[in-house]
DNA sequence: AATGAATGAGGGTTCATTCAT
DNA sequence: TATGAATGAACCCTCATTCAT
């Protein structure tokens, strides 16, 4: 199961004040790994708008430039921080998932336990990913300009409501879910509540048990709550 | 004894700062009622970090001034919003109830609608105190200070959570829930998934028919989803 | 002996809210020394410009607008106060006064006496009208406009200045005082000793004993310190 | 597993807000001298409150940021700056220092003129560090905190305050002073009245002959005053 | 590529002052 | 005369971004 390893690279000394020219060379991959990492640590423990780029550089260990070099602005750390967290919980998912010919309830179980555990292993990856700060701001369709250039948004992170919603397709289609039930609703009504129940248990954990947490949206999961 | 010598006085700073100037006779109590919709349009449409308090101003045809006047900052003409939304809709939630004897899906059903209509009536003030932006950043718990002072964010607004967790408790003790069923989570789950159903189809009602959210909600609640 | 008396109007309750006209008619003369020591107050406690009209218009329990109505602005009101306390000060002197016949010592001790009586009567007056504060800043001679309009600076407070200087001439030119001491410093250096002793002296008491404050100021008035 | 939806973005929020821009290339550590002199002058023509950072900063010839780049806020450069007249003054007076077998007249003499001297020689900077606007406000004891943080007030400058006191105590155990005069009410008197008269005639020479500055002093100087 | 001092537009907030009541 | 809500210029400060080194 991927869990993804929490990376923690201790802010480095402030690096002696270069007058201009002060460059440690350095594995240019590494520098943005750790711009993201610091990111991430950042953002959940002041969110999006509380964290500026200087921050960020600095508990990365770098100069403020050096952010620069790898990032356009705030905005795309937080988007390349949410892509890559989305891969990560796709090949975790993907890995953890039961066989097709499992009962359904074992194939939902195992994408809760899979999200789930993905959560635990680095739960501010996740919550700046998929908590309530996941989308710096979404206006309402009618505000939004048609142009409007690409950007990870909590609305649409579907790291599964569109899969979701295809496979409730089909068990609405063969009978197996009430036909009351509509799949564009009951996709994205269960990965927000996911997303939220997850990010809600991961603050306090002792609000609920583990595996009360994961057999309350196994039953809420539209497949299980509304099968016929 | 001394004369005091004719006192002679340092050039008087530039004295007139703000003119006070011609200020429209205004209905006070109007007022306030202006700048929280005029916030409710702004934040409903540039997110909370999105705005200012000048722009809210502006918007509300009052004087920036007057803005501080009302509300100690930005933060407290978001929470007033909040917490008036937030009354509303339990009012109307309260006035839309089922009668207790009702079936239990008609009391869940009565709820939704009461929910969604109150959404419908007006969707910027549904979406700015219950969307994603309604909790304008929540540190993770083990971050936030202990006697942390109440305030109306979204994960504790709760307007029907504690209500929903109890009344799920009562069926659970009752049997008529799936012992497998945790009441807090699921309360929470349900609210997470309405709050944000409801926003995303406001946001495009096109997603869904007005039934098929109302119905696929209903299915998802717990007291249905999980009944014995 | 003119022993200032503590004047405190408690503030009165806020008077609730006239939408316009709301005026419990008032003896004009009393709202203005409710001003002043209103003024007093916030002056004394939070420095000339840590203080604006609104606080001093509160502090007096009377609306802003009484304010502006008994004084032009903050500048006025902090003259009319120095102005106020330099008359209440020059009476306390000349009603203490020694008998032009006694000692000269005893001359210079009863003023002093006198200064210290009156401070300690209301320090806070004291404090505002001759501390550090009292001047408001005074530009350079170089810098100030030609046909600056009058105030009461610390800087020629000279509630004794002049006096003092004339005096130390009397005394220079009947060769009582060394002839190298010029009277205007002397004066000067003599009044701003005595002010700054006094206020540091008044800010705690514990730093000397009432008695050496008087006496080593008595020691340092130039009439006595350069007598020949 | 899931297709993420292409991510659609807010629309990026008008970024671009200071433009960085041409920044000419400067020595970096003339920038806070700079800084410090235009401030000196800023607080000398205009007082501290008479003054903003954004003036300072012009006068400067830097931008805005660059003021708090250097500097916490107003507060910290005009502390900056006593601290350093301060410095500056203490080694003009230790130069400057009469042995200590010279008369002790010619003692007092020799220090009254380094501090002449050295106020002639910057008199802005003597003016902001020790005249009246030096301490830009100091609530009465009573007021200030118990573990107030050290600043340099005028009150505290002592730049001899304290060595005064310390020598006044020696000449008043060793017999050589009158014991009415308390050390520590002396040392304070002959600093208030040096840095008040040296402020006074500096700000129009004409008031006083330099010598006569200078005699008037040495003859006030609690050590020689109060003799025996 | 890396650095970080410099930049300045812009945001939040204060407060002297006016004026309809 | 008294009132206090309203006003907006001005202030302090932040921070995204640039660029000389």
């Amino acid at each position: 199961m991927a869990q993804p390893t929490p990376p923690t690279h201790p802010a480095r000394p402030p690096a002696k004040r270069g007058a201009g020219g002060g460059r440690p060379p350095r594995d240019p991959s590494l520098v943005r790994r750790r711009l993201l990492d610091a990111a991430t640590r950042r953002f959940a423990a002041a969110g999006f708008e509380g964290v500026n780029s200087n921050q960020i550089a600095r508990e990365a260990g770098v100069g403020v430039g050096t952010f620069y070099n790898h990032f356009r602005d705030k905005h795309e750390v937080h988007q390349a921080l949410v892509l890559d967290t989305l891969e990560g919980l796709q090949a975790a998912v993907a890995e953890a998932a039961a066989p097709p010919e499992a009962p359904l309830e074992d194939q939902v179980r195992a994408l809760v336990q899979a999200v789930l555990g993905f959560a635990e292993g680095d739960p501010d990856r996740f919550r700046v990913a998929f908590g309530a700060e996941a989308a710096p701001h979404r206006a309402p369709r009618s505000v939004r300009a048609a142009g409007e250039n690409a950007t990870a948004s909590r609305a649409q992170v579907g790291y599964s409501t569109r899969a979701t919603e295809r496979r409730l397709e089909q068990l609405r289609n063969s009978g197996a879910l009430e036909r009351a039930v509509d799949p564009a609703v009951a996709a994205r009504a269960f990965v927000a509540m996911q997303n939220d129940v997850v990010c809600w248990w991961l603050d306090d954990r002792s609000r609920a048990t583990r595996d009360g947490v994961i057999e309350t949206l196994v039953r809420l999961h539209p497949a299980i709550a509304a099968r016929r």
